[in-house]
DNA sequence: CCACTGACAACTGTCAACAGTTTGAGCGTG
DNA sequence: CACGCTCAAACTGTTGACAGTTGTCAGTGG
């Protein structure tokens, strides 16, 4: 029994700015506050049953975080990010997720690879019918070979660059016809960690994610030509 | 003319929790607020001059930095890091300067990299005497290194892992005897990036980071046996 | 002597009101 | 008609007070 939205009194554990903080995060992911987007305290605070001081907590660390951004006295903004800094935080997850490959290549347990393996498995059959169907388990798949490394800030500094590339991509919606093609690229870089080769995984990775960068260059492109 | 402690009207610009985080950052980094240190809200407050509200937001945004720790009903802790955090926190900053090392090689202006290398001239004509003497200027030559990979995202993240060493290193003083050591290591790495060799800097400057690591873990594991 | 209970003090989380700034509409003027 | 000025509404930054929780310590009973 979770419930969620309790009415005055507060919930033993959590504070109204801690609950509220993943709260607003999702909201600006889904697309319920788009880029751009004002924040106004007032009108937030009433919408969620609490007062300003919380949520300013909450609307804080989200600026720390990079997904809104502050002016004094003008109100903070959900973030807008232009091309260039798409790629920027695309170089960063390269940066963090093909040394998160090498540390998997050296040092994480056989079992742990092999279960990537079998989510791939699963994965495919689930697909297999409707070929050019949608790969929603990718995200999920670039998680757990970032747990691989074992190294907790590693994986938050991914995590955190992964959210804002899923705020800079915003509507460019996935295409379709790059899952089956994203799958085997999932599958080479797993074959590579399992043979613990890992620079050769470093370098299938890069690859990958650099063909990831460029759709969705060419998506953002398409959507605002200037 | 540049006042930093205006009695009772706020200054035109920054607010009071803008200008608060850095104040509270130095405190903890130069050790007045030693790690495991609570952070008093009333009586930080008081010492600040200003009212709970805008030091509850600075404090916020030094827990999500990472450099303190909120517990809930409890107060918030400076944070003390382990060994095995204090390598990781290592590993990350090596996957992040490495691929900064890549970058520069690859794009940097020459002239850029030549300032490097005049920098380590000067320092190097400055130190000469004393050959035993400090380096102060090393991290500076990291912070140069990391920017000429021209990825504003890239240098945040390793500047907030930076300052996360830097307090777990606490107390442990950086032994002067490896100056000359690191010294030279630097322009090796700086003559990689001038031959444009990525690969070889990143390979120098994992090698450096991690002897810069060990003398840490020393240090440290002989303040604190067990 | 030790474990337990209950009340008190200190502190954090939250709220509502106040103060200063920005913004934009309305109005007058060149 | 365009431009600048004035002023009020809206909103953010800040403050002080209130509410709920945690930890402590004296007092009691085993």
């Amino acid at each position: 029994m979770t419930e969620q939205t309790r009415p005055t009194k507060l919930g033993r554990l959590a504070t109204y700015a801690d609950r509220t903080l993943p709260v607003l995060r999702e909201m600006i992911l889904d697309g319920k506050l788009p880029p751009g987007e004002r924040l106004n305290e007032v009108h937030l605070s009433q919408a969620l049953g609490i007062s300003r001081g919380p949520l300013r907590e909450a609307i804080n660390r989200l600026a720390v975080e990079g997904l809104v951004e502050a002016v004094t006295h003008r109100g903070v903004y959900v973030r807008s990010f232009s091309a260039r800094e798409l790629s920027d935080f695309y170089e960063l997850r390269v940066a963090l997720e093909t040394h998160a490959a090498r540390l998997a290549a050296r040092y994480a347990p056989q079992e742990r690879i092999d279960e990537l393996s079998h989510m791939l498995d699963e994965t495919e059959q689930a697909m297999g019918n409707d070929a050019a169907g949608a790969y929603p388990a990718s995200p999920d798949f670039h998680a757990r070979l970032s747990r691989l490394a074992a190294n907790p800030p590693l994986l938050q500094s991914l995590t955190e660059v992964g959210r804002k590339i899923q705020l800079a991509r915003a509507r460019s919606a996935h295409q379709p016809q790059r899952a089956r093609v994203a799958l085997d690229e999932h599958r080479a870089i797993t074959a590579a960690l399992s043979a613990r080769d890992g620079e050769h995984a470093a370098a299938l990775l890069e690859a990958h994610l650099t063909s990831s960068l460029n759709n969705a260059l060419a998506v953002l492109r398409a959507a605002e030509p200037k």
